[in-house]
DNA sequence: ACGTTGACCTATA
DNA sequence: GTATAGGCCAACG
């Protein structure tokens, strides 16, 4: 596995219960910048990794839970986030900016 | 090998 | 405020 990978499993690893972060705050942080949606890739091979990856507290820049439905089953994203003490409304987090945690302020 | 797709983001109108 | 366009780059068919 490219290092790119291992290092969004290993920052997505780090996001704190309760919290949640962006593709694009993530793609930033490792310097792919513009190239977000390998993040998304790398969530979506998140399930084949031996250690577990809280993929549910990665949203998207609205706080909308636009990859739900690669969850299995796609309410368990929802419920997820609502069992950390996270409010979701329509598939869009409620208070995203103060839930938001930004791994640059953190690392 | 080529065209399309995609858990996105930014910019412009 | 929404709508559309372009860019990004790996994986899939």
């Amino acid at each position: 596995m490219s290092d790119f990978y291992q290092r969004v499993y290993e920052v997505v690893r780090l996001i704190p219960p309760g919290r949640v972060t962006s593709y694009g705050a993530i793609a930033r942080y490792l310097g792919t910048g513009r190239s977000s949606r390998m993040v998304g890739w790398a969530m979506n091979l998140s399930h084949h990794q031996p250690e577990y990856v809280p993929a549910h507290r990665v949203v998207n820049r609205n706080g909308l839970l636009t990859g739900k439905i690669h969850f299995t089953p796609p309410s368990a994203m929802q419920e997820l986030l609502e069992n950390e003490g996270i409010t979701v409304t329509d598939d869009q987090i409620v208070n995203f900016n103060q839930y938001f945690w930004n791994p640059m302020d953190e690392l």
